[in-house]
DNA sequence: GTCTATACCGAGATAGAC
DNA sequence: GTCTATCTCGGTATAGAC
């Protein structure tokens, strides 16, 4: 029965993988990346994420086995694509003056931050409870990002700047909570902290602030 | 049966108070705050708070109703310490000059963060979602001390910072998040962001940069 | 392979026993 | 007033129908 399959129209990103199966965990983990960085991993139930991907129930269970699982390949999906933004930016600014450097970096940062706010959303989430998410995502994403931000950090000779490392490494992740916390942001400002101005002046205002320069 | 109170030794801070419903209601909003604030509402079951409180099953609706009652009076309560804490500096630092006194109040807010990283916890998590929590948060909460803060901005002429005033307030709030995100904290650095030196260099390194100074 | 039915558990809230 | 039993609902996971 795979002649159904030439049946149903396709979209562009959908075509050269394989169709039936992937489509759908692909529908299922962009519902998941978004209701469990909204609304957190217990609050979140499989159903809603199956409602909202616009598939059959029991569908999770089917393709990634239990609601552990499920998460975890939401969260390699979603620092997948952080990671996949970051690593040729700080692979191609070796070349670059070190103060340079970690301004373009750091505005690199804000900016994937602010298409991906779910990043953001689920270490503000996760970060507060020791328990098994925590210790998954720090081995997995955290430990390896803060490792990097160390490097660029001490590359660029920043300490002189009065951050230590630590210091440095939190005020630049929670500077991301305008994208984060959008919602209340709106409430309290009536702007839109996605638009393109909003963005770029929280880069450069960023980028200036640590690094005690001008911001370019 | 008034006698048994006087059976049952009170601690001092009980002492003034009536005796045996307050103090189960005490018991309760302690645990509900710490619990709201770790692990979100959603996620956080009366059964728990009730455990967690030591006091019996069903106290939660028989002294406050509802869990939605119960979680807006933890938070009046939450919120009521930070308060205390942070309207006294603000009434009592109208005389000092207008840069040194932001500075000061920058690092009373750090001060008080620290003390009550449940704050910051609940704001981050709320922050994110826009339902009726967030709309009571910022209703009751956010938005007088957003006002306050734009107040201190604008008394302290800190637009010639680069900073508007919604940048200063949401890196103000998020500069607390190595109190809140703490586990996170303490899996990356090995360090305890409560120690009292840890405290103040982030309370004197936000005084310095949200204010372009030296810190003090 | 896909979908339906259901088991089993724990949630919040309520009613009733003492 | 205090505690227990229970109701209803919704959660994850499983088994079985097609």
């Amino acid at each position: 029965m795979t002649v159904v399959k030439f049946e149903q129209p396709m979209s562009a990103t959908e075509a050269e993988t394989t169709s039936k199966s992937e489509v759908t965990r692909a529908k299922l983990i962009d519902a998941g990346i978004r209701l469990f960085s909204e609304q957190g991993y217990e609050a979140t139930s499989t159903r809603q994420v199956q409602e909202a991907a616009g598939v059959q129930r029991n569908l999770i269970t089917y393709h990634f086995g239990s609601k552990e699982a499920f998460w975890k390949a939401c969260m390699s999906e979603l620092f997948g694509h952080m990671t996949r933004l970051l690593r040729p930016a700080i692979v191609q600014s070796k070349d670059i003056e070190p103060g340079e450097r970690i301004r373009f970096l750091i505005r690199r940062f804000i900016r994937a931050s602010a298409e991906w706010p779910e990043s953001t959303r689920i270490m503000f989430d996760e970060g507060r409870c020791d328990d098994w998410r925590l210790e998954w995502l720090v081995q997995h994403y955290v430990r390896p990002f803060f490792d990097t931000v160390t490097d660029v950090y001490e590359a660029g000779n920043l300490g002189r700047s009065g951050l230590s490392v630590i210091q440095f490494y939190y005020l630049l992740v929670s500077s991301a909570s305008v994208f984060a916390m959008a919602p209340e942001y709106r409430l309290l400002s009536g702007k839109d902290p996605f638009k393109e101005d909003a963005i770029d002046e929280q880069a450069h205002v960023m980028a200036m602030l640590l690094t005690g320069g001008t911001g370019e």
